[in-house]
DNA sequence: GTCTATACACAGATAGAC
DNA sequence: GTCTATCTGTGTATAGAC
């Protein structure tokens, strides 16, 4: 279905690349517009100032996020398979040349960075904390999972452990590190089954 | 002890008070030498180049991070203590002018880094890792501290929640929930005591 | 919508006087 | 050890031709 993207289109996608790996005051117009082919006065006639790329980026990356939560709620009927996808979004951005979610490495330079941006990166957040809060519960109420706190508190752990992790394993150079941390992490919210063997 | 600091550590503390706010390369030498009532060619002249005033500050760092552990395991006997006041240390930055570890903000910025320092962050997080393991394996032990897996793998768990949470705290601007949502992940380590009422 | 050319601010860094 | 003065590179941003 995208066979054709817009100049517009490939400017965010390659900024958001950058941007999750360098920060988003670490990269320049010149990097941008010399991955595309492209000069620096192009961006700037699709995004004036930085701040407009910026706002931008975590705009999509926002609503983006909120379509992918929603259609793991609507497609996959186990609470618990949806934790697991949910983690497996983030592995495969860990695994890709050391990039992070785009919030988490936001929200560490949050005071260089545009109000209209901090703000996004608040609502993402609040945003992912809900849908871990509805899926826990939901999964607790069907058996699945055993929240040790209320679920809304064990959402917060969880997300708090899911963005440390992208850091250690940043800093250990392994993406690995992630994959093991996380999916600890879930599996200690399993809920014993039943009556196996 | 410390009524006259030298120059070079007054630069150091202001600086790190810096980056622990905004990151490594948005904190200016100007921003520096104003703080202190200085001029960029002084600080130039303790630290001649940026990458060498960085190496030195994470350095000193983790060099601090060492003695503040070394104590800790020797003063307090208990495990679990041990485990709430090296979580203090962290509150007490995080309540401050919206600052974290110093480290977790370097790690965000990693690829820009120069490597000297890239590497001592990387020392840094596998001496909290060390440390909170033994911790957590004396606690254990003695019947304080109850791991849900190995004492390593709850202490990479422990960690990665303590560095997501200074994100999160950030994000939400409270400290507050810093406090929270460690000090539910510390209790959830505790074990439960031999037998109360 | 993309280009060339340029303006302007600020970064890190150096030379040399005091 | 701190200062003034200056160099050089790079960043964002704009004007105007095509």
């Amino acid at each position: 279905m995208t066979g054709h993207l817009t100049t517009r289109d490939r400017i965010l996608d390659v900024a958001q690349h950058l941007v999750q790996q360098r920060g988003f005051s670490s990269v320049a117009y010149r990097d941008i517009s010399t991955a595309l082919g492209i000069r620096n006065a192009s961006i700037h006639h699709h995004f004036p100032s930085k701040t407009d790329l910026g706002t931008a980026l975590v705009q999509r990356y926002r609503a983006r996020t909120e379509a992918l939560l929603a259609h793991l709620s609507a497609a996959e009927p186990s609470p618990y398979q949806r934790l697991l996808q949910y983690l497996t979004a983030y592995q495969d951005v860990v695994r890709d040349d050391g990039r992070i979610c785009l919030c988490a490495q936001l929200v560490a330079e949050d005071c260089v960075l545009p109000s209209a941006v901090q703000h996004e990166v608040g609502a993402f957040f609040a945003l992912s904390e809900d849908w871990l809060t509805r899926t826990l519960d939901e999964g607790q109420r069907l058996g699945e999972v055993q929240c040790p706190d209320s679920p809304a508190d064990t959402a917060v752990g969880l997300l708090a452990t899911i963005e440390g992790a992208m850091l250690l394993a940043r800093a250990a150079r392994s993406p690995q590190r992630f994959e093991h941390l996380t999916q600890r992490a879930l599996a200690a919210l399993r809920a014993p089954t039943p009556r196996s063997p």
